[in-house]
RNA sequence: CGCGGAGUAGCCAAGCGGUAAGGCAGCGGUCUCAUACGCCGCGUAUCGCCGGUUCGAAUCCGGCCUCCGCAACCA
C-alpha cells in the first residue's frame, strides 16, 4: 500500500507529550494536596499512554532552601541526611499510590546542579544577571530580611522577629523587567499557555504591578549554605527560582551534553510541555519567573509551556487546610483505610479540574461505593457470573441483534467520544461521568434482557449468549477507559476477563468485539469491594 | 468603587440565551444473574437580591448583598 506522506513525518513518530508537576518541598511529610496533583497528573499521563502518545512524565523533589536547612539543623542531622529521609517518605507514597512517573527530579542531583550552573554562566555572558547592594531591617533570629508588611500596628517589628538590625547585602539579580513586555504580550496573544482562563486576568494584573522589578536570584553563604554555589562566584547560592524551576529543563535533558542518563531535549520538548501546578504558585512563580527565565534562555514562543493550575482541597465549609488548623489530611492512613482505588477515584471525581473542592470522607466512601462497586462492579460480577453459570464461560459475538443491542453500543460510542473530549481537556471527572453513563446503561439492558429469565429455556441460548457477550463486551470497554484512573483494578479485569492485552490497548483500538467470539473467560472475583464503615458510637 | 473566584432543591453539582442534567440522602415498589447489589416510581428549585435588554435569561447588561482566596510554610 503506498504511503503518500512525506518520509519526515513517518519518521517522526508519535507526538511527544511532556508533563511535569510541581516538585514538593521536603521540609515535611505529604499530604492530601501533593497527592492530589501527584494523582492527577499521573491520571493525565496514563491517558496520553493509553491515546498512543510518547509519555515524558517527570516529577520529583525541590530539597534546597533555608527551611530544610534549618529543619536539619533541629533534628541535629546534616541537610543531606534530612532531605534523604524526608525524599523517602514522598517516593514510598508515590509508588503505594501507583503514580508511574518516567523520571524523578531531585534537586540536589549532580546533573541538575551542572544544569543550573550553565544557565546561569550563560545568562551572566548574555548581561542578564548583575550584582547589587540591597539594604533594609533584617532580622537575625529569622535571618530574613523584612517588609513594611511585617510592621505591627504601630509600625514596629514585634518581638517574634528578635533584634532587628538595619544591613546592607550584595545579591545576584535576574533582569527580569526586560522581559514582561514580551510575556505580556504572549498572555494576550496566546490563550492555551494557561488554564484555566481566568487566571490569565489575574496574572495579567499582577505582571502590571511587578513591572520594574528585577528579581534576587541568590543569598550569601553566610544565610544559607544549603544550596547550589554560583559558578562565578563563590560566596553565594542560588535562591528556589533558579533552581526548583529549572528542573523542569533539567531533567529533561537541558545542556546536559549528551549525558547518556539524561533524555533528549529536542525530543522532550518537542511540542508545548504541560505543567500542572497549583494555584498558590502560578504567580509570580511560574507565569511570571519561570516563563521569563526561559525566555531570556532563548526559548520562543511556540516552545513556552502550557500552565495548567489546579485549585485545593480545603477543608470542610470551605476552611482551609493547614498545619495551624490541624486539620491536614495524610493521604497514606487514607489509602490504607479505603484503598489506594478508592483515593485515587476521589481526587480526580469530585474536583473541577482548576476549581476548589472539600474535601469529604463521606463523600469518598459514597463515590466509591456508589459508582464502583454497586454499579460498575456489580455489573462486571453479574456479567461474567451468568457468562459462567449459563454459556460455561464462552462468549460469542451473537448475531440477529436487537434494538436494545443496537443502541447498548450506541452508548458506548458517545461515552467514547464524551470520554475522549473531556480527557483532552483535563476534565477527568466528566470523563469519569461519561464511562459511569455506560455502566448505568448496561445495568439497565441487563434488567431489560433478562438473561436468567431466557436462560429457563434452552431455545433461548443464541439470544443469551448475545446478550451476555454484550455486557462483557462493556465491561472490557469501560475497563480499559477506567485504566488511567485506576490501573491496577483495569489488570484485575483483564485477568478475570482473560483478556492480557486489554492493557496494552490504544484508544484507537476501542471498537465493537475486543473479545474474540468464542472466547472463554475466567472466575469473576469482585473488583471493588464495597467499603462498610463500622459505626462509631 | 484594589484583584480574582463563588452564590442553582436538605447536601454535592451540571448547564452559561430557548419551558432547570445527574448524584447523595429520603419515601414507595420490584427483580434475584449479581458485592443486601440492580431496576422502576416519587421532588412545583421565585437558579443570592433589584432593575434592564430580548419573542424568550440561571445564562447577556447595570446595580446591590453574602462567602472564599490574594504575608509566609504550602498542591
Amino acid at each position: 500500500m503506498p504511503c503518500l506522506r512525506p518520509r519526515s513525518l513517518i519518521s517522526s513518530g508519535p507526538p511527544m507529550f511532556y508533563l511535569t508537576t510541581a516538585i514538593d518541598y521536603t521540609n515535611s511529610a505529604p499530604h492530601i494536596g501533593h497527592a492530589y496533583e501527584k494523582v492527577l497528573a499521573d491520571v493525565i499521563a496514563r491517558y496520553h499512554r493509553l491515546r498512543g502518545d510518547e509519555v515524558f512524565f517527570l516529577t520529583g523533589v525541590d530539597q534546597h532552601g533555608q527551611k530544610v536547612q534549618q529543619s536539619a539543623e533541629k533534628q541535629g542531622v546534616s541537610p543531606h541526611d534530612f532531605v534523604k529521609q524526608t525524599t523517602l517518605r514522598f517516593t514510598t507514597l508515590w509508588e503505594k499510590l501507583g503514580i508511574q512517573y518516567d523520571s524523578w527530579a531531585e534537586t540536589t542531583d549532580p546533573r541538575h546542579k551542572d544544569c543550573v550552573r550553565a544557565i546561569l554562566t550563560e545568562l551572566r555572558d548574555q548581561g542578564q544577571l548583575y550584582k547589587k547592594a540591597h539594604s533594609g531591617s533584617y532580622s537575625v533570629r529569622q535571618e530574613q530580611f523584612l517588609q513594611d508588611r511585617d510592621r505591627d500596628e504601630h509600625g514596629n517589628f514585634g518581638p517574634e522577629w528578635g533584634e532587628v538590625i538595619e544591613i546592607q547585602e550584595e545579591n545576584w539579580y535576574f533582569k527580569l523587567s526586560e522581559h514582561t513586555d514580551w510575556l505580556k504580550n504572549l498572555l494576550e496573544s496566546t490563550p492555551e499557555i494557561i488554564t484555566p482562563a481566568f487566571r490569565k486576568s489575574e496574572l495579567l494584573n499582577a505582571l502590571e504591578k511587578n513591572s520594574g522589578l528585577d528579581l534576587c536570584i541568590s543569598r550569601p553563604k553566610e544565610r544559607l549554605q544549603w544550596g547550589i554555589e554560583f559558578p562565578f562566584d563563590e560566596n553565594y547560592v542560588t535562591y528556589v527560582w533558579f533552581d526548583a524551576l529549572i528542573n523542569y529543563i533539567s531533567f529533561a535533558g537541558y545542556k546536559s551534553a549528551g549525558n547518556p542518563t539524561l533524555p533528549d531535549f529536542p525530543t522532550i520538548w518537542s511540542q508545548r510541555p504541560v505543567h500542572l501546578i497549583g494555584k498558590d504558585i502560578l504567580i509570580p512563580a511560574h507565569g511570571i519567573y519561570w516563563l521569563c527565565m526561559l525566555h531570556a534562555m532563548g526559548f520562543s514562543d511556540a516552545q513556552m509551556p502550557r500552565l495548567l493550575v489546579h485549585g485545593f482541597w480545603n477543608g470542610l465549609g470551605g476552611a482551609k487546610i493547614s498545619k495551624s488548623t490541624g486539620n491536614v489530611v495524610d493521604p497514606d492512613a487514607l489509602a490504607d483505610k479505603f484503598s489506594v482505588e478508592a483515593l485515587r477515584y476521589y481526587l480526580i471525581r469530585d474536583i473541577t479540574t482548576g476549581r476548589d473542592a472539600e474535601y469529604d470522607i463521606d463523600r469518598l466512601v459514597m463515590l466509591y461505593n456508589t459508582e464502583l462497586a454497586n454499579e460498575f462492579g456489580n455489573l462486571c460480577n453479574r456479567a461474567l457470573n451468568m457468562s459462567q453459570r449459563f454459556t460455561a464461560g464462552t462468549l460469542q459475538i451473537g448475531s440477529d441483534l436487537t434494538e436494545d443491542d443496537l443502541a447498548l453500543q450506541q452508548s458506548l460510542t458517545s461515552t467514547l467520544a464524551d470520554y475522549r473530549a473531556a480527557m483532552d481537556d483535563f476534565e477527568i471527572s466528566k470523563a469519569l461521568e461519561a464511562v459511569n453513563r455506560h455502566v448505568v446503561h448496561c445495568n439497565r439492558y441487563a434488567e431489560n434482557m433478562k438473561p436468567w429469565e431466557l436462560n429457563k429455556n434452552p431455545d433461548n441460548r443464541p439470544r443469551v449468549a448475545t446478550v451476555l457477550y454484550h455486557l462483557a463486551e462493556s465491561v472490557a470497554h469501560c475497563a480499559v477507559l477506567l485504566s488511567p484512573a485506576l490501573p491496577s483494578v483495569s489488570a484485575k479485569l483483564a485477568e478475570q476477563l482473560r483478556l492480557p492485552h486489554l492493557t496494552t490497548l490504544h484508544l484507537a483500538d476501542l471498537k465493537w468485539g475486543l473479545i474474540p467470539s468464542g472466547h472463554t473467560i475466567g472466575t469473576p472475583t469482585p473488583a471493588f469491594p464495597r467499603i462498610v464503615i463500622e459505626k462509631e458510637s
